[in-house]
DNA sequence: CGTTTTGTTGACCTGAATCAATTAGGGTGG
DNA sequence: CCACCCTAATTGATTCAGGTCAACAAAACG
């Protein structure tokens, strides 16, 4: 059966977030089983939330699949390097996928939220370190007994290559933003990525909630906290954005488009 | 039937192509179908060239389902925003995948190589422009008529999915050399990934050749022509690289791997 | 409340962009 | 084969955005 982690430190995590989590939250997580494809791909496949749909079989066939794990704020699910093949689907929370490089420098090379599948590994390790920006629930998937299901299941395993494809489309999207620039135009254009994930944008109100600190912004888009602050500082200054509280902001869309695209 | 590309332009090229090119190389390009995925998978799926280990029936059934199309250097595949949904796979040569922002500037999000596979879309249109490095032999699938291949042959599926997991992985070490400073260090470490390529290394005489201009190498790597010119010029003064020809250099391997781990 | 962490602001400095001038190659036609 | 042209690449001088260092303010936490 997969996975619960192998590694102590994680295991630990696990075991106290049993009892931590566990009663606090929703009894049945798996429900909540759904795989998200961020774009814009035909309605036949993606549902109004992004998620793809699963058939009934292929919900059932999921959960029957995983082991749930809930990890709190700021735990590792794993770390860089580490020894493991389980690939993991985000149930609920934000989760960090970072890469610390010989110098020490530490890059986000990606955010998940719920319906993301992450836990890529080269040679049996995983080549970046995963861990919880906020209290979290995943889903742990033994990479063999995946692979042999998804044999088995054609529409199931279109689903993953489709949400595959998805995830390629966001990693150039993020690419694309490593190399804007002036700074303040860069994180304009974050925060207008940012309004595409329902968990951060609440449409009516205009307000858009950052759930992680200026430091993981820094590391996500290559810059340094200061330049960070300094940005939003400027686009507060340029009425772009309303400061509500320290991650909270009122968007003004429109001029928030114009900006980002100047 | 797949997909002749639709678009006037590319007509133009494809049929010139069929009289200038078709002669001049080889007269069955299908027999090359091939599928890589880089990095580092077990050998039962890959062989020692990064190719996915396709059965017959598979390669039979890419070879039925593909037509086979050939541009010159410099041409273009298919442009940014340009409507299509054909799905393609080089044979031969090297392609370039390149966004242009709303301010003009150029960005290359890939190169691509035999083996690889491009033409990501959303709502129909491609997402980014596809242009020719250097001649090149394609295999254009209809989109529709892949997927269907696909839901009834769940092994080729699987290697597709394996294809795009790999790609998931070269987009990531991309970002890292994005975010990679200085400029000199980063380009070293371009040099880096390139020798992972057959295409632009020889081992034993550890020359590695360039297929691309200054300027592809910038818009690859976030910089200015200048700043390459001035990096290139900097690793030969420290005799980490020896120039050959303006695209062609020597390469002391470990001494450039200590000077990009720095 | 005091303490610690997180975020902001200011002053200064540096590495890469910019602007400008050459130089080296590659291709063409005489 | 060489002279010419045109493009690609290099080098130099200067500027400037963002990094660095340092002080401070504001939340979060116990």
């Amino acid at each position: 059966m997969p996975s619960a982690p192998s590694n102590g430190f994680i295991q630990a995590a696990f075991v106290i977030l049993q009892g931590v989590c566990m009663s606090a939250s929703n009894p049945d997580p798996l429900a909540k089983v759904a795989i998200r494809a961020v774009g814009d791909w035909p309605t036949d496949r993606v549902n109004e939330d992004g998620d793809i749909i699963l058939s009934a079989r292929d919900r059932a066939l999921l959960r029957s699949l995983g082991t749930v794990s809930r990890f709190p704020k700021n735990a590792t699910v794993y770390e860089e390097g580490m020894s493991g093949t389980t690939r993991w689907l985000l149930l609920d929370g934000i989760i960090r996928i970072s890469h610390v490089d010989e110098t020490g420098k530490r890059t986000i090379l990606a955010f998940h939220w719920h319906g993301d599948i992450f836990g890529l590994c080269e040679n049996g390790c995983y080549v970046n370190g995963a861990s919880a920006v906020t209290d979290i629930v995943v889903v742990g998937f033994d990479r063999d007994a995946m692979r042999n299901t998804l044999l088995q299941t054609p529409q199931l395993q279109n689903d993953i290559l489709v949400k595959a494809t998805a995830d390629l489309r966001l990693g150039e999207r993020h690419m694309l933003l490593l190399t804007e620039r002036p700074a303040t135009r860069k994180f304009a254009s974050f925060l207008l990525e940012l309004i595409r994930i329902p968990e951060c944008y609440e449409r009516n109100t205009r307000i858009l909630t950052l759930s992680m600190s200026r430091e993981d912004i820094a590391a996500y888009l290559d810059m340094k906290i200061e330049t960070v602050s300094r940005a939003i500082t400027e686009l507060a200054e340029r009425k772009l954005i309303i400061r509500l509280s320290m991650r909270e902001f009122r968007l003004s869309l429109a001029s928030l488009k114009q900006f980002s695209a100047a």
